[in-house]
RNA sequence: UCCUCAGUAGCUCAAUGGCAGAGCAUUCGGCUGUUAACCGAAGGGUUGUAGGUUCGAGUCCUACCUGAGGAGCCA
């Protein structure tokens, strides 16, 4: 039988030495223009290049050519007079069909009529794979719907607003991972395999594990609230999933989620982190992506006001916002206290702020289980919700945790849970019980959010909704 | 699960109960600065499915299928 020990070790031995993060991009023959990025022209002005990419228009004017080519940094337009090149290169671009694949050498040069500066003076185009013309890219520069476009997600990626989303979704995931991991966060991914519901059992995508029945996870809070009380700070980065039948704009039945937990950590500690890490990741799409932003429209100063502090108010606040809101007629229904938020309740709160609002302190009846009661008043539950600017809901969900054994046990069995399946989770309260907090942040609402998109399907390369799984 | 809306050419959409149309895409022709280029021509249809009403249905009625976005629930 292997054995692990459990004692305490000696400093770790140094760490290899540090490999490439990618491997080098195959080295041009010499004499021939270096390999470049669309997104790196601008160093390359006056010089010849080679892009490999491929055409993303054509458009021809006589014995012009003006073909657009993308290699998944950006789009630049050539240009090519017959008198130029040869024939044969001249019939060849002027032949090619929309995604063709190509390698273009050319020279780069400045335009004041380009829209991004620059244009490439054609010389040769090597055509790596040539669409057939009699079955064109179906994805056109023309208006598409929904179901056509999701049918084509594979390829509709490709489309220069589609890769700007995923490119600053990204960032938005690497922002997130970076504030944590500078921030003296371990990561601590729990299972994706789960064998018992975390909060209910009606939402859950149930899986065959070798003939028992488990669930995909719905979140992965136990588990990294175990972490927490091992390490401290930690978090976990992945996707979660969720069998609700919701069919909105911000609803996926599968989305990722960033969860940092702590310990020794209370509401108060739990929002100041939130915001701050929600202000990080809105600064680095801003530093990182001028660019994309342009392109899917998105208006900068929307995300130059996520700063922190944000704004915060109690449950009994917004719920006074809301019954203000009635009696002055600007919201439809009335709000019953002690009821949760509903959707158009969230969106008329949200909206009175230019930054995403924090919540805090909702009544315990209505939140989950596991959520530490408020010492001032035990009807309340330590709990925060981030939402969002412009109608875009809950982004993060949080709260401080039941720290008393006995506490938690009681609360399992008031919401009818199986308590064997909870075992491990009351230990947590057995062993070194303390005061510890966590939140989870929905990336794909965030990503909407920051984008400024009118739906979640854009913001993860293929989406899972309830009605689609395919491709 | 409930409510609402939609389904016509490859795509986006028109068509008072009376001959099935346009733009884009594709093919052919024209144009030396086009910016979803433009101009001319050609090919392209089981109007989601099954019934029904009618002299006549893309259009009206019934059921079903598919999709959309809103509620509930959630991130």
């Amino acid at each position: 039988m292997p054995r692990y020990t459990v004692d305490a070790m000696e400093s770790q031995p140094p760490t290899d030495p540090k490999p490439p993060m990618h491997s080098e991009t195959p080295q041009p023959e010499a004499g021939s223009a270096p390999i470049a990025t669309i997104a790196s022209l601008a160093a390359h002005e006056g010089q010849s290049v080679t892009l490999r990419g491929w055409l993303y228009n054509l458009r021809e004017s006589g014995k012009l050519l003006f073909p657009i080519f993308r290699d998944g940094t950006g789009t630049i337009q050539g240009i090519v007079p017959k008198a130029a090149v040869s024939a044969e290169v001249f019939e060849s671009i002027k032949t090619l069909t929309h995604e063709s694949s190509v390698i273009v050498t050319g020279k780069v040069r400045a335009d004041k009529r380009a829209p991004g500066g620059f244009e490439l003076d054609v010389e040769n185009v090597e055509v790596v794979q040539r669409v057939p013309a009699d079955q064109p890219f179906p994805i056109s520069l023309k208006d598409h719907g929904v179901d056509f476009l999701m049918e084509h997600r594979h390829l509709w990626i490709r489309t220069p607003r589609q890769s700007a989303i995923l490119r600053i979704r990204a960032t938005i995931m690497r922002a997130a991972a970076e504030y944590l991991d500078d921030n003296g966060f371990v990561r601590t991914d729990p299972p994706i395999l789960t064998p018992a519901a975390c909060e209910g059992t009606s939402t859950l995508f149930p899986v065959d594990y070798f003939g028992e029945e488990a669930y995909l996870t719905q979140s992965g809070q136990l588990y990294i609230e175990s972490t927490a009380l091992a390490l401290g700070k930690v978090y976990s980065f992945g996707p979660t999933f969720r069998a609700e039948k919701s069919k909105t704009r911000r609803h996926l039945t599968e989305f990722w989620m960033v969860e940092p937990e702590l310990a020794y950590c209370d509401l108060d500690g739990l929002m100041e982190l939130a915001e701050n890490f929600v202000s990080h990741i809105a600064a680095q799409v801003l530093e990182r992506h001028a660019a994309d932003l342009k392109v899917i429209g998105r208006d900068p100063a929307k995300l130059e006001a996520i700063k922190a502090p944000f704004p915060k108010i109690t449950y009994d606040e917004a719920a006074a916002m809301l019954d203000d809101a009635f009696a002055k007629g600007l919201i439809e229904n009335k709000f019953t206290y002690g009821d949760d938020f509903g959707s158009p309740d969230e969106t008329y709160i949200s909206a009175q702020f230019d930054r995403p609002v924090m919540v805090h302190r909702y009544p315990a009846a209505v939140k989950a289980f596991y959520m530490e009661p408020d010492a001032a008043d035990p009807t309340k539950a330590l709990c925060v919700d981030v939402l969002a600017p412009e109608g875009y809901g809950e982004i993060i969900g949080g709260s401080q945790r039941v720290a008393s054994y006995d506490l938690l046990k009681q609360r399992i069995l008031d919401h009818g849970l199986p308590l064997e399946a909870f075992q491990w989770y009351l230990d947590l309260r057995k062993y070194g019980s303390v005061p510890h907090a966590g939140f989870g942040m929905g990336i794909e609402r965030v990503v909407a959010w920051l984008c400024g998109l009118d739906h979640v399907r854009e913001t993860i390369p293929f989406a899972r909704t309830l009605n689609r799984i395919y491709p």
